[in-house]
DNA sequence: GGGTACTATTACGATCATCGATATATCCAG
DNA sequence: CTGGATATATCGATGATCGTAATAGTACCC
């Protein structure tokens, strides 16, 4: 679409963020708050999903707070940063602005 | 995201089918018309868009309406299909439930 | 009647994102 | 000790978008 910044969001990027909005987690609680939150309609394969990952690592948008717990960590540790919630939010806005659009066109069924 | 169907939809697909819920357009029309309706935050370059046409027609979520307009036709003219309203549909109530969740998450500034 | 801007479409290579599968390791239940 | 859940890593294939360039008609100005 050649975004406003980084925006749209991809689907998967966002629910991760949000996932992690409410708090750390590591890759497979993700994986499993995707899940939930969307009443087990997506999921997000290993693959996709660590990638994502390490792509919003880089970009800044999630920190990795590789634990140094005890011995062999398996263990990977996630958190949204600043900057994360920041387009989070702003995906968020842009939504409310598609779904407003959305009703107008009668595309949505009463109510939402 | 390995989706419920087809969903969740590209952002670009979706757009292209909400600039079309109100009437045919042509290719470079519905690029007018995403750059309107997103207050020219968002705009589709050639590539994308008529990558998006073929394969949307392809999936049956759009027809050609190739009008024998008399002489050289340059002018392909689309429409948004049933089934093409249908996963807009789908996807907007999608994305009211994302919507929930982040003014849940206070991922959302007041209102909206 | 030449220039230039807008309308309209096509094609292409590059890159990004996701998919799907496979692999590895631990831990716990039965 | 077998199978399932937790947890991560890696790979090739496919899909979707990007960016750019090429083409062509129309329209208006000077």
């Amino acid at each position: 679409m050649t975004p406003d910044g980084p925006l749209p969001l991809t689907p998967l990027s966002l629910a991760i963020l949000m996932a992690l909005a409410d708090g750390e987690l590591h890759g497979y609680g993700i994986m499993k708050a995707i899940q939930q939150q969307s009443d087990g309609h997506l999921r997000a394969g290993a693959g996709s999903l660590y990638a994502a990952l390490d792509r919003m690592e880089r970009t800044g948008w999630i920190a990795e707070k590789s634990g140094i717990d005890a011995a062999g960590e398996t263990q990977r540790r996630f958190a949204i940063t600043r900057a994360g919630r920041s387009v989070a939010r702003a995906e968020a806005v842009r939504l409310a602005a598609v779904l407003r659009q959305a009703r107008q066109q009668k595309l949505l069924p009463e109510g939402s």
